[in-house]
Parts: C-alpha cells; sequence; structure tokens
RNA sequence: GCCCCGGUAGCUCAGCAGGAUAGAGCAGCCGCCUCCUAAGCGGCAGGUCGCAGGUUCGACUCCUGCCCGGGGCGCCA
C-alpha cells in the first residue's frame, strides 16, 4: 500500500513536469509514511513541504497541483491537504475488504515476499568458541540472528544461517589439555589443575568418554606430565604453564593421543551447542569450521590475494596486512613470527569464501564487544578487492539478567555462568526468544526473569499468544454450538465491520507486510514484537467490547472472518520470531 | 587517550532517512466476569525527550561540544 501510494504521486510529478509545471530536471524522492493519527488519514507524504524550497512555491499550492494530477487508484477514498502542506492519504473501503480476503487466501504466506525477490544474504551468528556451553549472552545472539534470518526471508531475500566453528587456535588446545588433565584424574593421578584451564563439570564428562574408549592408554604418571614446566599460579604466569602443558600433552601422547582428547572435547560440545540451539528454535544451513580453511586451501588463497595486490609486507618477522590503508586504525598481523596464521587471517579466508559463495550481503552478527572488527572485516575486503559495502555488521549489546530486581553475577572463568539451557529450562524458550528481541538489539538489555516467568497479564509473551489461543477457542465454541464458519457469506458482508474497533483491526492487518519490510530493512526484529503485541491488544479490545458469535448469519461470519485473520497474521509474526502460538492456554 | 552503544513518564522501553497534540507495558489509583478463556478490558494520574549551542519554516529525531552509564581497544581466541 505504502509503495502504491509513492507510485501515485511519482506519476503525479512526472505529469507536473512534463506539462512544464515542474522542471523536469527536478530530482526527488517521494517516500509515504503512516500516519500517527486516524483524522490524518492512513498515508501522509511530506513531498510538497520538501520541493517548496528548490522550487520557491508554497507548499500548500504544490501539494494541490500534485493531488489534481493523482491517478486514481481503488485503494485510495481521498486525499486531503492539511498542516503546512501535508498530502493526506484515507484508504478506501475497498482496500480494506481486500485485505482479510487476502489474509485468509494466502494463509501461512500472508506477508512474504517471493523468495527471490530480494538480495541473497548470508547470515552468520551465534559462532560461539566450542569450549564450553552457550551462555545467556550467546542467546541474545542466537535469537536475534534466528528471528532476523526469519524476517529477511520473508521479505523476499535468499538467507544462509552459518555458524563460524573456531575449532583451530588455542583455546581449543587449552580445551584439549583440561579433557585430558580431568581424565588423568580420573585415572587416579593427583593433580592441581591449572589456573587458565576450563573448569566446568562438562570438562569430566568428555573426560570419562575418553576414558571409557581409551583406557589408561593416553595416561602417564603426573612426574612426568610436569617435568621441569614453568611454573602456574601466584608464583609464576599462567599463560606460560598451560602453554608448556599443551607442548608436553602433545609429546607424550603423540599425534593421534593428543587428536583423541581433541576431537572428543570438539566433537561434544559441537554437537551439545547444535542441539541446545535446536531446543531454542535456532538452526543453521552450515557450521563452518575454522580447520576446514588450512584443510581447502582458502587460508593460502586469501594471503596470496592479499600479497600479489600488494598488500603484505614483513615487519619483526611476522607477516602485515596494510589495514591502515583501508581505514583501520592500525595494520594487522597475518602470519606470526612463529609461523603460525592468526585468527585474523582465518577471518579474511572466510569472508573471502563468503563473498565466493554469496554474491549479495554477507551479514555479520556480533557481540557489541566485537565491534573492533568493523574496521579490520572492511578493510579485509578491500583487500582482496571486494566491495566493504556487501558487508553489513550488527552489533547486539549485553543481556543482564535480573531476578527479583538485582542483577545475576555471570563468571565465565569458574564455570558457574549462566547457561542458556538453564536460562531456557527457567523462563522457556517462548519467553526467551521473545525477551531477547523485544529490545532494539542496540539497546542492552535488562531481562527480568520474574517477568519472563510470570503467568500474568504483565508478561507481554503470554499477552500475545492468548489472543492466539482465545482466537482458537473462538472456534471451538462455534464448533460446540454446532455452528459453521461460512468465510464467502463474511466476505460478502464484510462492510458489516464497521465499528472503530474493526475498522481499526483491518487497517493494523493491512500494515502487516510492512512491518516485515520494515524489520528486514531495520534489520530490527524489535519492529515485529511491538506490532504483534499491538495487533494482540486491538484483538483483546475487540473481543471484550463485542461478542464474535451473534445471532446475524452475515455479521457473524463476518467477525469470524476478521477474528480468522488476525489469528492467521499472529501465528505468521509470531513463527517469524520463534514463539509458538498456542491453541489453547 | 581513541572507538562503539545508550541517557525519553517512578521502572523497562518504543518513537528518530526532521514534520502536524511525545507513545506502550509495568508499577499506582478507580471501575468491569448471569456473556466466545478476567493470562482480558475501560478510565485517571504521570514527561525540562541528559545539558548547552548550531542547521531548519519546523529538531526527541541531524551536526558540534560537554556530562553520566555500559562495552571495546593484543603477533589472544
Amino acid at each position: 500500500m505504502r509503495a502504491h501510494i509513492e507510485e501515485l504521486i511519482i506519476q503525479a510529478i512526472g505529469y507536473l513536469k512534463r506539462e512544464g509545471e515542474l522542471d523536469s530536471e527536478l530530482e526527488v524522492e517521494v517516500r509515504a509514511e503512516r500516519t500517527r493519527d486516524r483524522e490524518h488519514g492512513d498515508y501522509a507524504c511530506n513531498i510538497a513541504m520538501v520541493l517548496a524550497r528548490p522550487t520557491g512555491r508554497k507548499p500548500r499550492d504544490l501539494a494541490e497541483r500534485i493531488r489534481d494530477r493523482l491517478p486514481p487508484s481503488k485503494r485510495v477514498e481521498k486525499v486531503e491537504i492539511a498542516g503546512p502542506g501535508f498530502l493526506n492519504f484515507h484508504a478506501s473501503p475497498h482496500y480494506l475488504r481486500v485485505v482479510v480476503r487476502e489474509i485468509l487466501a494466502d494463509g501461512d504466506d500472508y506477508g512474504r515476499a517471493p523468495k527471490g525477490s530480494r538480495g541473497e544474504i548470508l547470515a552468520e551468528f551465534v559462532s560461539a568458541n566450542p569450549t564450553g556451553p552457550l551462555h545467556v549472552g550467546h542467546g541474545r545472539g542466537a535469537a536475534y540472528g534466528a528471528s532476523l534470518s526469519a524476517i529477511l526471508e520473508a521479505a523476499g531475500h535468499r538467507v544462509h544461517r552459518e555458524y563460524y566453528v573456531n575449532d583451530h587456535g588455542r583455546q581449543m588446545d587449552i580445551l584439549a589439555v583440561s579433557v585430558w588433565l580431568r581424565y588423568l584424574e580420573l585415572a587416579g593421578e593427583a593433580l592441581s589443575f591449572p589456573t587458565n584451564g576450563y573448569r566446568g563439570d562438562y570438562i569430566f564428562d568428555i573426560a570419562r568418554e575418553v576414558r571409557a574408549r581409551h583406557g589408561d592408554q593416553l595416561r602417564h604418571p603426573m612426574t612426568t606430565v610436569m617435568d621441569d614446566l614453568p611454573p602456574d599460579g601466584e608464583e609464576g604466569d599462567p599463560e606460560q604453564h598451560i602453554d608448556a602443558l599443551i607442548g608436553r600433552a602433545r609429546e607424550l601422547l603423540g599425534e593421534s593421543g593428543y587428536e583423541a582428547c581433541f576431537s572428543a572435547a570438539l566433537e561434544t560440545m559441537v554437537t551439545d551447542i547444535r542441539d541446545d540451539l535446536k531446543d531454542f528454535g535456532v538452526e543453521f544451513d552450515r557450521w563452518f569450521s575454522e580447520r576446514e580453511l588450512e584443510s581447502s586451501g582458502a587460508l593460502k588463497r586469501a594471503i596470496e590475494r592479499l600479497e600479489s595486490s600488494g598488500w603484505l609486507y614483513t615487519k619483526d618477522g611476522a607477516v602485515w596486512f596494510k589495514a591502515s590503508e583501508f581505514g583501520d586504525s592500525k595494520d594487522r598481523v597475518v602470519i606470526r613470527e612463529n609461523g603460525r596464521t592468526t585468527y585474523f587471517a582465518s577471518d579474511v579466508a572466510y569472508l573471502l569464501d563468503k563473498l565466493e559463495r554469496c554474491p549479495g550481503t554477507s551479514l555479520y552478527i556480533f557481540g557489541a564487544d566485537h565491534h573492533g572488527y568493523v574496521p579490520r572485516l572492511k578493510a579485509a575486503a578491500q583487500g582482496l578487492g571486494e566491495d566493504p559495502e556487501q558487508l553489513d555488521f550488527q552489533l547486539v549489546q549485553f543481556a543482564v539478567l535480573f531476578r527479583a530486581g538485582k542483577k545475576v553475577q555471570m563468571s565465565t572463568r569458574s564455570g558457574s555462568f549462566v547457561t542458556l539451557r538453564e536460562l531456557r529450562e527457567e523462563v522457556g524458550k517462548d519467553a526467551a526468544r521473545y525477551f531477547y528481541i523485544m529490545r532494539s538489539h542496540e539497546q542492552h538489555l535488562d531481562f527480568d526473569l520474574d517477568l519472563a516467568k510470570s503467568s500474568a497479564n504483565e508478561n507481554p509473551v503470554y499477552y500475545i499468544q492468548y489472543a492466539h489461543a482465545r482466537i482458537a477457542s473462538v472456534f471451538r465454541e462455534l464448533d460446540r454450538r454446532a455452528q459453521r464458519h461460512n468465510q464467502a457469506i463474511g466476505e460478502a458482508a464484510i462492510d458489516r465491520l464497521d465499528s472503530e474497533h474493526e475498522q481499526a483491526l483491518l487497517r493494523a492487518l493491512g500494515r502487516y507486510p510492512e512491518v516485515i519490510e520494515n524489520a528486514a530493512e531495520r534489520r530490527s526484529p524489535h519492529v515485529l514484537a511491538h506490532y504483534l503485541h499491538d495487533l494482540a491488544s486491538g484483538f483483546h479490545s475487540w473481543y471484550n467490547n463485542s461478542p464474535f458469535l451473534v445471532e446475524d448469519d452475515d455479521l457473524r461470519n463476518a467477525r469470524l472472518n476478521l477474528v480468522a485473520a488476525i489469528g492467521q497474521v499472529l501465528r505468521n509474526g509470531l513463527s517469524l520470531i520463534g514463539v509458538s502460538a498456542p491453541e489453547k492456554m
């Protein structure tokens, strides 16, 4: 509808240009917007005020000229000029009639643009290191990424969802060693666990598995393990200690023994994360392994590409990328003095791989703490000879849990953090998904656990779900009365929906496709969450105001059409944000 | 020091590609179940849109500076 109105105005201006009323060179960007006040019709356009300056004419005069030239439209009842020169468009009854029919006909597809009608997007999100279970911070990225991906898809984009698995670096080695040490403990060795090791209980679980599979094969006496290692903790450097321990593990276990610990840890963690996310309604098309970048040659290829364009140089024994040439604050090391590639090198390789596979947009969804990556990845894109505009970064701010009005403290190292799984078990998937995205992702989130768990009216999730359940219950009651909903009769009598509540609901339903579009463009699922809350509110209000199951066949069926349409839109919207639409509560 | 978010009603937040009287939920107060689920509805009350300049016919929205809160700045991952 909005696009339709904009088109009408563009045509009107075109006429005026041809008639010489307006300078044909004049550049105009027409934008219609939803009015806030019903008094102002349904859509308003400020184009007359915008053009007043360059043309040196009075806005109201211009507005009249434009109105006179507007092509007729069945969807527009009247156009008024108001205030300083707004063009106010009132939707026609015809348009409102069509809305319900369209929703009932399209069903689950209502509000969905044709697949592929917009560009292709590769969305990467979560990508948490597989060194431990997901915590509540990852939860927000997961909920946001999944909801946004679904919305983008509904808006017509082709979307690829990817999780980048950091299965390569030092953290993974530390994880493997942690597992091995716990294994040794289980085998009966006495040891003091390194300060920087991973301490969570899940490490024991993995160690038990390793032991079940390999028995005592990987056992070495602690005296050998610790022999001559730099000290840990207070009197030493924990970093040096753990690195030496990694070296020792490789030495004693050999390639295959070490790999046993490593892959047991990796597989267990990735599987655990995958299951966790699946239960959260978050699924990926691809789990992209960092190690694959090396084995597939992508890493080498990316570095060569930077090299051949002359963006690499050697300093202090390391190879650097001239990121500062492209606006990054400093140059970045690609190959370290010790010959190993950096994490950044993998990022560049993964980026190259993404751009080769997806010709559209590479969407990065990061935690806000990663904002420093933005300039360096844009620099990388340019260094590769690609367009940095293809990269889209969305930074998700932190979520802080509150219980009984107090902040819930989290500490990652100790292993006593609140996991996503725990959160899900406590408040449920629906509430968690909704709460995570109900606020703008650019906004810090106070996650109120008590509110999320509350089954009272203050909980917005239940409020929306309740509207849907009530709708289902209306049809159950109809059934109980042995009556049938006749859509055709309702459609013929659609003009009977003339109360304020009904008119407002028709307008709200018609707005849904624009909400999807807007939420997609702004990368903001919260826009949809708010809309659904609004729609539910409109429904509850109507529900209390007038009965649906009335004697009058025409009126009853017309109202049931509207009720069914609202249920459909609630369902469609909720499914995009991963919240269920219950039939009963 | 530099960079990124935010500062709107008592609380949590919408609104911000400039527009017509600044919105919602919660909390507070007052009402509504012989009726399709009261997990609901109606009403009242509540705001110097952090502060100061600037751009504009018009600024919560854009620009600059400052103040306050959160986060980030590695040959770590």
